[in-house]
DNA sequence: TTCCCAAAATTGGTATACACTTTTTGACGA
DNA sequence: TCGTCAAAAAGTGTATACCAATTTTGGGAA
């Protein structure tokens, strides 16, 4: 495939920006409200709430969360109103495993597939990523560091030229990042061994190594993988 | 619960006979219509065609034409009516591809998870497959043959006790069966191999043997794949 | 034929109404 | 005080009508 990749570092408005559809604002909005810990499990999500807070009627709220339900995100039940799903230490566990298998497969066919444009683009999210947490330290490079790291995990699940493995990866196996807080060690830590292995996952997709690749991004993803028994002792505390 | 009165032309509840919405209706049919090859690729998906036909409103049949649009069964594009999906060779071996790696994953799990219960109910589906292939030959027991392997896969799905994973194998890897006859091996062949795999994978998950479990699993699936070099001298001729 | 354009058809979305179910409320009695 | 239970309120599920945006169709012109 041609490379066509200039993606859009700007906040969210790619420059195409055709008149959103109902459906994909409310989508959105929801999902961001979901992921950013915004909104919270066991939330309330009540349609016509959503519906004036967001702008449109009741028809695309309805299915913008038909959609994070059949996504996970959100729970409904019929007649029931709609919460924001709640996630056990056993769903975080399984969401990794899962990502783990796919991402690691996705990061084996990357190998062989991806273009110098999108390895130089995965070079450049690093760098500012590093960069970054240089600067701005753990605690302040977070919310760059979340967006940054979705677009570097993104940009090899498209190299991997799967369609569905990438639709699942991309809207399956998701986590509010308030639970990854929750469940992993604390973020300092996490951080640097992350910005290494990122390294070591680029430097297996340029030298074209599948083996590599699958094994480094297994790595990354198991390390990340909260264990039952593992090193959780800290407190949860407050997850806002 | 008070004796609801509804217009319920349909029986198709069984005993407990829970109300199916109307999205679930039109969902089923549609997707059945599908699956079944009843419409083929590229056919039209017209709402108010499929509503009067279905017997519900327009709006139930949007929910459902989302739905199968994000299964991958429906393509939808804006202001365009929906059309039913075309799998090309390539789709249908990224499909195998992805199955084969999550239900081999799928039933690595089962083995060490599985209950006596369903080990029968295993065993009991194959037997069932196997004596209406001997009584009506390998054309006549296809349409009771695609049910009972569905089930036989989604139950060492459930097995695995990884809802993440079972609803992905269930809703975004599918594929209509008459893609299955275009693409793959003749069925008679195909067929008889099947049910010796069936009879391994049976082996190894009454062993309790995860490893083997999981590649006979994959060997199952792979075997299924259909290949751009493989053996496919066959003519697709009709597809009906 | 091919191109172009207006008419018809279709989808996307809003608004409203109502049936059905869950959830809340509040009075009642032990 | 505490539970119980039925009525009231709230919320979802579906139907319907309507309009806007866009595609699709069909016929006429070059």
């Amino acid at each position: 495939m041609g490379g066509s990749l200039k993606n859009e570092m700007t906040r969210e408005g790619s420059k195409d920006a055709a008149t959103q559809s109902a459906v994909e604002t409310a989508y959105r909005r929801i999902r961001h409200m979901i992921l950013t810990g915004e909104m919270r499990s066991g939330d309330k999500l009540l349609e016509n709430q959503l519906a004036t807070t967001i702008g449109v009627s009741r028809t695309p709220i309805r299915e913008a969360l038909n959609r994070l339900n059949a996504e996970g995100l959100v729970v409904l039940e019929r007649y029931r109103r709609g919460i924001v799903a709640d996630f056990s230490l056993e769903d975080a566990i399984e969401i990794f495993r899962l990502r783990a298998i796919l991402e690691g497969h996705a990061a084996g066919r990357a190998a062989t597939r991806i273009s110098d444009t999108h390895l130089d683009r995965l070079q450049d999210l690093e760098r500012v990523m590093e960069k970054q947490f240089e600067e701005l330290g753990w605690n302040e490079h977070l919310e760059g560091f979340d967006k940054l790291n979705a677009e570097f995990h993104a940009v090899i699940a498209s190299a991997a030229e799967s369609p569905r493995l990438e639709k699942i990866l991309a809207s399956s196996l998701e986590l509010p990042a308030s639970i990854f807080n929750r469940y992993s060690e604390p973020v300092e830590m996490r951080t640097r061994r992350t910005h290494a292995q990122h390294r070591e996952i680029l430097s297996a997709l340029k030298a074209r190594n599948p083996e590599w690749a699958q094994a480094a991004m297994n790595a990354h993803l198991f390390s990340l993988l909260p264990t039952a028994s593992g090193s959780l002792e800290h407190e949860a505390g407050n997850v806002g």
